[in-house]
Order: C-alpha cells, then sequence, then structure tokens
DNA sequence: CCATATACGGAACACCGTTCCGTTTAGCAA
DNA sequence: TTGCTAAACGGAACGGTGTTCCGTATATGG
C-alpha cells in the first residue's frame, strides 16, 4: 500500500467539487419525483430542469439515460430485503415467506417502470438484475429454505427465478397483482394428489 | 336492404385499387419478418423499405406505428382460442387447463413484444386486450368450469385476470415462463390445509 | 488573489414517429 | 386507345427524443 493511496474514499472525495456534489443530489431528488409523477419515460430535459442544471450537466453525471434510472432505483431496494429477517422472526415460515412476497409486490407497483426496467433485456440495464441477486436472492432464499425445512412448500425452487416471476406480476399493481401473486405461492404449497388418491 | 348493397364486400372489394391492396399485404409481411427480428421497436422505415414503399404509404395504411403491430398480432391469436375445445375433448379438466396454458405460454413467448404491448397501458394498444376478451377469455373460462365441476381447482376464479398473469409471466420465455406458469396453475389446485390439520 | 483543472449550459446532431403535399397511377368511360 | 379523375404513392419536412460537443464559468489550492 503505498503512501497517499490509504483512506482512499477521503482522498476521492477532497477531489469532488462542491457544486459537482450538489448538482448530482439535486438530479436524483429530481429524476425521483419525475419519475413518481410523470413514469421512468419523461425526458431528459425535464429532470434537468428540475433540478435547474442543463442536459449537459446531466450527462456528466450519468452518462446514459438508464443510468439515472438504475442509480434511483437501486438505493430503494435495500429496505424491501431487510425486512426479510424481521419477518422469520415474526412468523411461522410459511406465512413469512407470503408476508415478504407481497412486501415484495408492494415495492415493485409502487415503482412504475421498474420491471419494465428489469426485463428489458437491454444491457444498459444489467445492473438491476446484479442487486437483485446481490441484495433479494439471499433474503428470499432464507425464507424459502425455512419454509422447506418445515415441510409447508416443495423444494428445490430457484429463488431467483421466484424473484422475476413475481416481478413481473406484480408490475400489474393493485390487487390483482396481489392475488396472483398469493396464487403462485399456493402453488408452493401444493402437493400432488393430496387426498391420496381415489 | 337497397339494391347495391347486397354482397357489401365484393362491392367494397371492387372500391379498393389493386396497388393498395397489394402494398398493404406487402407491409404485413415486411412487418411480421422484421417483428420477428428485429423486434416490434424496429424503425417504421425499416417495415416500410422492406415492403418497397414509402413511410406516406405505411401511414394511409396504418395511421399509427401501433396499429400495423395491433394488425400483426390479432390474426395470431386465433389458433390458440381454437385449441381448448380439442384439449378439453382429449384430456381430464385440470389436465387439459394446464396444457392449454402451456399452449398459451409458448403462443406468447414466440411474440416478442406482444406482452409488453398488451400491458402497456396505451390506448393506442387496446385492441390487444379487447381481443383477449372477446376471443381468449371464452376459451379459458370453459376449461375453468369444467375443472371447477371436477372439483379439481378452487372456484371463483376470473379468467381474465389469469389471462393477463399468465401473459406476464409468459414474457419471460423458455423454461422458466413454463414452470412459473405450471406453479401458478398448482396454486389454483392448492386446498389449505389439505391433511386435515395436524 | 491567481491559475487552472473541473464542471457547467445549451446549441447542435442523429434518429425517431408522424404529417403534408406535389406527383403518379389505376380504373373507368367515351 | 385515350383521356379524366379520384385514389394512392413517395419522401421531404416537422416536432420531439437521447446524446455529444465545446466555449464559458467557477470552485479550489497555492
Amino acid at each position: 500500500m503505498r503512501e497517499g493511496e490509504n483512506r482512499q474514499d477521503e482522498a476521492l472525495e477532497r477531489r469532488v467539487r462542491a457544486d459537482a456534489r450538489r448538482n448530482l443530489d439535486g438530479l436524483l431528488k429530481a429524476a425521483m419525483e419525475v419519475f413518481a409523477t410523470s413514469g421512468v419515460d419523461a425526458p431528459v430535459r425535464e429532470i434537468a430542469g428540475r433540478a435547474g442544471v442543463g442536459v449537459g450537466t446531466l450527462y456528466r453525471h450519468f452518462p446514459q439515460r438508464s443510468d439515472l434510472i438504475v442509480a434511483v432505483f437501486r438505493r430503494e431496494m435495500d429496505a424491501c430485503a431487510d425486512e426479510a429477517p424481521v419477518l422469520a422472526a415474526h412468523y411461522p415460515p410459511g406465512e413469512a415467506l407470503a408476508r415478504w412476497m407481497q412486501r415484495f409486490v408492494d415495492f415493485v407497483s409502487a415503482k412504475r417502470g421498474l420491471s419494465a426496467a428489469l426485463h428489458s433485456g437491454d444491457p444498459a440495464y444489467e445492473p438491476l438484475p446484479a442487486y437483485f441477486d446481490q441484495r433479494l436472492r439471499p433474503a428470499l432464499e432464507n425464507l424459502l429454505q425455512a419454509a422447506e425445512e418445515a415441510g409447508e412448500i416443495r423444494p428445490d425452487m430457484d429463488a431467483i427465478e421466484l424473484l422475476h416471476a413475481v416481478s413481473r406480476l406484480a408490475s400489474a399493481g393493485g390487487d390483482d397483482a396481489r392475488r396472483m401473486v398469493a396464487l403462485l405461492v399456493d402453488g408452493l404449497r401444493y402437493r400432488r394428489d393430496p387426498n391420496g388418491g381415489v
């Protein structure tokens, strides 16, 4: 480790001009507001205007439009993941799983455009599925494993596959989304021929 | 009925200039090919170019880009609906339902962009959900009712809600889509507390 | 206070869907 | 066959995107 390279964070932070940081924060705030009202397809100029900066400044901080969208969504995923262990501590495994799924549905439904970006296949949005893998998958895997061990659901379910399926269903929004996800969770609970055959 | 108004089809057909019909057919053919390779987001100029006409001609036949997309997709839905009664005649109600669902998944998966257009909420694509209602909903309702009466699934499922959910899952494509839809169908079969409690 | 690396603003560019209108042509009648 | 005319055609032009470029302004360390 060479001298001057320790405390990299602070060293890098010092190099950032104050107006740059201020504008970056303003852009993120403006983008969150605009996305919530006009959706993620809102023009870049609208976001820059609301932040009180030119488009050049926006593109200095976010080289592509998708980078701004990713930045806004990413910071909203953590609360959802953190809730999984809380629910696991307060409910039986099966119910904890079902409740967290509903929590996830509400989260995705609230962020209009998240699901579309997530499943677009566009490489520009690749950080979103990647963040799913890092934060949400472990959270769900713990819930699934507990429910499996309690014998409440079938084994060998792939967490990432489930997350993507549920986020697709969630993009419907409202009670329809909640009902369909509840139906999917019931599918996990289903046992073939429960009455031992006729 | 006044004279000259019988055989409307032929009368109307006569009023359509031969080049107009030829270009319309060519546009539909070109659009199908382009959508299959480049997706539904392909530029209109590419479609017009492949059909060997100008963009003005394209817009004469399809006033909006979405009208062309709708026209291409609509004619591909009928075969899917017609298969429902065939399956109902050859399999027990529950299995017929599951098989038709998989058939529907394959159909939606094959048409890249169909699901996105269907759930876009854009009024320009409204004919697509409308056609779902007319053709696919009755087909599924018959399968659901038979399976209900056989006691194989829970009652009171809304066919349109199911169709939309399945088409969302289907947009994932491949085996993931098939597995998740199978899981959803198992949800229909699930009975709370199947062993009569512990 | 000055020097300069850094960041800013918005005009300019390429590409999109859509519109407009001068030109071409298919269909019919003489 | 030869006009005539309504219908259809082609592509330039328009407004609105995302993105780039570069002359201008300024925060910051000496």
